[in-house]
DNA sequence: GCAAAAGTGTTCCGGATACACCCATGC
DNA sequence: GCATGGGTGTATCCGGAACACTTTTGC
């Protein structure tokens, strides 16, 4: 190795300052639509534009620890207690124009929360249905997104659809207890897939420690129709066998 | 927010440096064992314990540039060609006794590459065993360890072993062609399960885009048998059906 | 011939799918 | 009664597991 490489590996000081930041996607149902969390960007750059709820790491606590902050800020609770995740880190050299920011970017899931607050740089917090995104590609009539949130939040998307198939995660949507077929609504409206609700009921039933039987039953609709049973999570995290998507 | 918070989120400068970094853990098979890449440390911290290969990220280029020049650095090729994905990011505060220092570490897979090379600040790098660092728990025999790059490991075999599941990462340890055997071993070794012949090369051959037959066949090894047929890597990168741990 | 590896055939079983059908409730 | 949603029964299909068996090679 020459000098160059040597002081380049050996001595941090000799870098330019590196930010480090959490980036969180916030996932929960509205209207049996899936939704994600973002904050209306009150500064330069990209003023106006939608970004994923986050902010600094701070010196002395965890990557972690500054997610679950910055999800009980936002979402203006006192803790998260939902499911949160790391996903993957994102650090391009241009995508923050303003320095080398580094992101390492998590997924949440929770039940419907309280209305978000806005945070102190942002002009806007809102639940954003994923479809009205755009993310595949950009539309006219979706919000322009911030930075590289667009990849990240596709990330985030593949990511809690592929989990719905071999974890339990699924119950992190709902409030406890719950019922089978809310449980399907999970799965249909974040795969996009309608299925076979006789089937569903006792593939998951079948499917040790997904979720525990309660004694209480469901009040039914306004429509009618039998009471179902309630529920409560299970001890499985990972599920044998896997609930899988059919067009997988 | 208070102005301390206001502060603590919006201005970088009011924070301490932290220096981003990448680890690899390179894995490949030597022996019929499955083998990762270590360095042994020659300096403090950790003087003397092995540690995953890694480096500082540069001002210019990407998360995943810098594992790649690292990789190619440490085992002296010009341009490391093998699998390489990002693993997950690990920045605890106390995780490097000198400074904050958030590690984006990665996995990497090759076929047997050369001989390894020690970088500046290392009295040696070589190939380990898997089973012989007693990942698990500190065994007397097994070398120690730096930093959190126990758990790293940990989660990094997960990786390896889940990924083999699903998709066509098996044949990024071997050469090109290979013979089916020759990825049943790869499994075998990797999972450390014995797995039936017949089985594995029917459902092999069933998976779409697996691999390719070619015409060559291969020569038999001094004990006897058939020839068998030599195979390239195919197109598919994920596996419908999957390839299941018996014992999932 | 014998051992060993490659490759095929066959049987059995569990889970997925499709769909019929009964149960319980609101209106 | 009728529509609606909850829940069970059942026939069919497909892939995995176990294992017998044939083919081809080295010694």
């Amino acid at each position: 190795l020459s000098e160059a490489d040597f002081l380049a590996d050996y001595d941090p000081s000799a870098f330019p300052s590196v930010a480090v930041t959490v980036d969180i996607a916030l996932f929960t149902l509205v209207d049996d639509r899936l939704a994600v969390l973002l904050v209306q960007r009150g500064g330069h750059p990209y003023l106006g534009a939608w970004a994923l709820p986050g902010g600094f790491v701070r010196p002395d606590e965890t990557i972690e620890d500054a997610a679950g902050r910055e999800l009980a800020e936002e979402t203006g609770v006192a803790r998260f207690d939902g499911h949160l995740e790391q996903l993957a880190t994102y650090g391009d050299p241009d995508r923050d124009p303003r320095m080398r920011v580094v992101s390492v970017a998590h997924v949440a899931i929770a039940p419907q929360l309280p209305d978000p607050r806005a945070g102190s740089d942002a002009t806007g917090a809102r639940y954003w249905a994923v479809d009205d995104l755009a993310l595949g590609r950009r539309r006219r009539s979706a919000p322009p997104l911030a930075f590289d949130h667009r990849t990240i939040l596709r990330d985030a998307l593949e990511r809690v659809r592929s989990k719905l198939e071999y974890t339990s995660l699924a119950t992190s949507f709902l409030d406890a207890p719950f019922t089978i077929s809310a449980l399907r609504r999970v799965y249909e409206t974040v795969w996009g897939t309608e299925l076979d609700p006789g089937n569903f009921q006792r593939k998951l039933l079948n499917t040790p420690g997904f979720v525990r039987p309660t004694e209480r039953l469901a009040i039914p609709g306004s429509s009618g129709g039998r009471r179902a049973r309630l529920y409560l999570p299970g001890p499985a995290t990972t599920l044998h066998p896997a609930v899988l998507r059919s067009n997988a």
